[in-house]
DNA sequence: CCCTAAAAAGACATTATTTATCCTTTTAGG
DNA sequence: CCTAAAAGGATAAATAATGTCTTTTTAGGG
């Protein structure tokens, strides 16, 4: 339980090595691969999951690679975790709609979202900038 | 990412509903599965686990079941849950011995650290007490 | 002593998720 | 039109979660 996938792992180092790169730096994705340790075609897709929403602007063909869409100081470790490992959540009940019908009686069901809003503050309360800082 | 299994679920329910029972009532697996909805033979393995760590007493042979070890107010939501899922870990870097060489001079090290203890603080804030008392 | 009830233990079977690779397609530069 | 590079899709392999079944141990009661 509660924890971070290979995915999430390889997810934080990819982009906070492109985050430590100069802004103007058109990153290759083998390169970030390489210098992370991550296998380059696993890499591919976290950060097609990046460019989707938006945390990464990609540039196709020749001279093209990857920058990051914002300055790390905005952009913060939650939302690359929440990129490639979905919603944080600890109990299924937490999560949008409710599959469970005991819910609304449960007294479990909010130490679940006490869990839920600790680690999300944790976690949004530390940047890119943080991460690269020596 | 982060998600409690079955398991934990099921580990959870039943304890609980154990902890609703009378002091002295010796509770038959079956009934608890039957009550809380869990197949009884995955139950059983749980159970298995807490009687082996001292959360229930198990008595076996005619007239046996469980009972809790302690009184509902002496049982921490976190130790029903490590019991069946490990130590809460974010990351694996954060477990007893690291496997990531990069630990030492990591920056996202420590941030795994304050989660783990904020998840850990919070589930060990409620008792059983608290989620049987209606 | 034997029978029955009940948990403990171990060995599977099934399914779902994670992790990873490969191939084709799209986009852009020169 | 050729090449570089990301996007997308399909699929394979490994691992973990979920669940079942059978056998063994323990205890009570006739
Ligand atoms: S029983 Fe309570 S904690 Fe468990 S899934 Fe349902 S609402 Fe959530
Ligand atoms: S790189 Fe840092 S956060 Fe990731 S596993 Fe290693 S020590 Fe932990």
């Amino acid at each position: 339980m509660m924890e971070l996938t290979r995915k999430g792992e390889y997810a934080i180092r990819g982009i906070v090595y492109l985050a430590g790169q100069p802004t103007d730096c058109i990153c290759l994705l083998n390169d970030i691969a390489t210098a992370v340790d991550v296998p380059a075609t696993f890499l591919a897709k976290i950060f097609q999951q990046f460019s989707k929403i938006g945390l990464v602007k990609s540039f196709r063909g020749t001279g093209g690679g990857f920058v990051l869409a914002r300055s790390p100081d905005k952009i913060t470790l939650l939302e690359v975790v929440e990129a490639v490992e979905g919603r944080i959540v600890p109990n299924r009940c937490v999560a949008g709609r409710d599959e469970c019908e005991r819910s609304v009686t449960c007294h479990i069901h909010p130490v679940w979202q006490r869990v839920q809003n600790q680690v999300r503050d944790v976690l949004s309360a530390v940047t890119l900038k943080d991460l690269v800082s020596e």
